[in-house]
DNA sequence: GCCAATCGATTACGCCTGTAAACCTGTCGC
DNA sequence: GCGACAGGTTTACAGGCGTAATCGATTGGC
């Protein structure tokens, strides 16, 4: 059941996202080709990036290949490891870990539409399979 | 339409959040009674919660009413207000917006019981109506 | 072979956060 | 009346984050 790497051990912050982002999206990537993608965006310079994908690096969330004089980065957690990680917190903390609070919450505050209804729904359907 | 005090100007941070649990519990509350009910749990000392309390005076999330000699704390933007504006957060950061994949997200990953089932599909009944 | 461009690494710096100590002041007990 | 205490305000300080300039090494062009 080994449940895929799990080891998302420190935080990745809000700016740090960004470049994951970028690395899943599509890697390895250069520090350049990452600020291609973001730095306009988010109105930063490649220093910024650089400095974003060394802190990941430490972190353990990304990793690197060399290539000649320079390297490539790719994410060594996987986005949906990183997003349920990131959800189990948001309901843990402000849902006393029930989903269903979440749900009720997204519904009452008008936040879902008639289509995420449907595809709720459909994926209920499934699950109940 | 006034959609209830929407005003979430600044951001609370994750130890001004269990203080801001303690309030919505329960408020008006003395700075005392707040450590009373947060202190041992988070291992805090009193001046750390006079000094959470201040931030969040000043960040607008609590305002104070004189009694005597010292201050009742009481919340000025509502849990549910907090909670759908986190919520909306990050299902735009981490899932384009679209609660669905939130909820794929959930189902996918374990996340989910047999319970937490149960009470989305009759919420999902409900909201059909 | 030497210079400019390219890259990563190092250093910087102000703000926010977590956590508190120190300080000031009014008050209640004695 | 005076000292201990309760309570708020100010100051502190380390670590993380956002953002970037600077440094040092490598290298491709001429």
């Amino acid at each position: 059941m080994a449940k895929r790497e799990d080891k998302i051990g420190e935080r990745i912050s809000e700016a740090e996202h960004a470049v994951m982002e970028a690395l899943w999206d599509d890697s390895p990537l250069t520090a350049a080709d990452v600020c291609e993608r973001v730095c306009e965006q988010r109105g930063w310079s490649m220093p910024t990036v650089k400095t974003l994908l060394s802190r990941l690096v430490t972190k353990g969330a990304v990793e690197t290949e060399a290539d000649g004089r320079r390297f490539l980065y790719t994410p060594t957690i996987a986005r949906a490891d990183y997003v349920g990680h990131e959800s189990r917190r948001l309901v843990d903390r402000l849902f006393g870990g029930r989903p269903a609070s979440l749900f009720a919450q997204l519904a009452e505050s008008e936040a879902l539409t008639d289509q995420d209804l449907a595809e709720i729904e459909r994926l209920l359907k499934e699950l109940r399979s």
